[in-house]
DNA sequence: GACTCTAAGTTCCTTGAGGGAACTGACGCT
DNA sequence: AGCGTCAGTTCCCTCAAGGAACTTAGAGTC
């Protein structure tokens, strides 16, 4: 639907939506994720339209968010992998849960779990500042302009 | 566009999805936070359909993201505000600056810089475990059915 | 060899959401 | 009276989502 260019826009939130703000982007993101990467099972699992999925497929492979593998030429079968810039893109997912149990999952509590590997827990992502190890939130920045700003209040 | 209705699905990323997914809302929020609050700027600054911007406002404000705050009763004149519920919704924004300025930016650099204020220097946002403190990323997690899972796989 | 099954799409049609421009209503200013 | 501002609403058009049916190409079975 969207006819506005997100991705020409100088704001990385909007270059991001680009990428994977089409609705179910990000859940065939997450199926891949956890291993569901075939078209028929990803169709499946989700109830997504085919051709849907299809276009999706193609223009996540496109920004080298997936990769298309394919495990037989003839006939042409192929599963979907994430690449080193789509598995990065799943920590946004890892986000939108921990925001999402929060404040959305209600008295039957969070769907799915997520055990750390490194402690063994169960846990949640929080957020922390890259340089000083803080925690840093929405609230903890002071926003300013960088040297890829076209203008002011444009990205 | 969506007549899928994420919102009733058993998985914390659709249910964000049905919130903020839609094109648009994640730019109404960002500008929102830093400080473009009314109607006509918000319309002026994203470039965005008055029709759809009011749809988006009415939506953002039902789920409890926002609060349409009247600041003239006569004739009516209204800013929106982030309720603590968008507040830390915005930190999901912080993400997607995150990836978007490392994958997307490209050689103008990231459009906007972010100063912690714990230690003022230009950094960014990284996931860590709210249990252990460690990093944590999509591979650094095991996923586990949770007591709100309909089924596997579902959420 | 014919029949069925599977996987990965593609094609066609209908409906409804996004985009844009114009309009409305209520006031303030001069 | 006339213009400007703000916060929407209304109208129309186009294009994307949804869904079902179809296609292609081989594998397995009788």
């Amino acid at each position: 639907m969207q006819r506005t260019d997100f991705g020409e826009m100088a704001c990385s939130i909007a270059r991001t939506m680009d990428v994977i703000g089409e609705p179910w982007s990000p859940l065939i993101l997450r199926n891949v994720y956890i291993g569901i990467r075939r078209f028929e099972q990803l169709q499946e699992s989700l109830g997504i339209s085919r051709k849907v999925l299809a276009e999706r497929l193609r223009w996540l492979t496109d920004q080298g968010v997936l990769e298309r593998r394919e495990y037989s030429t003839r006939p042409s079968r192929a599963e979907y992998v994430l690449t080193g810039k789509g598995t990065e893109l799943c920590d946004l997912l890892l986000v939108m849960v921990a925001w999402g149990d929060r404040w959305l999952a209600g008295e039957a509590g969070p769907p799915v779990l997520y055990r750390h590997h490194a402690c063994g827990q169960i846990g949640h992502v929080e957020l922390s500042c890259s340089v000083c190890g803080e925690p840093m939130r929405a609230t903890d920045v002071d926003v300013l302009p960088g040297p890829g700003s076209a203008e002011m209040y444009s990205g």
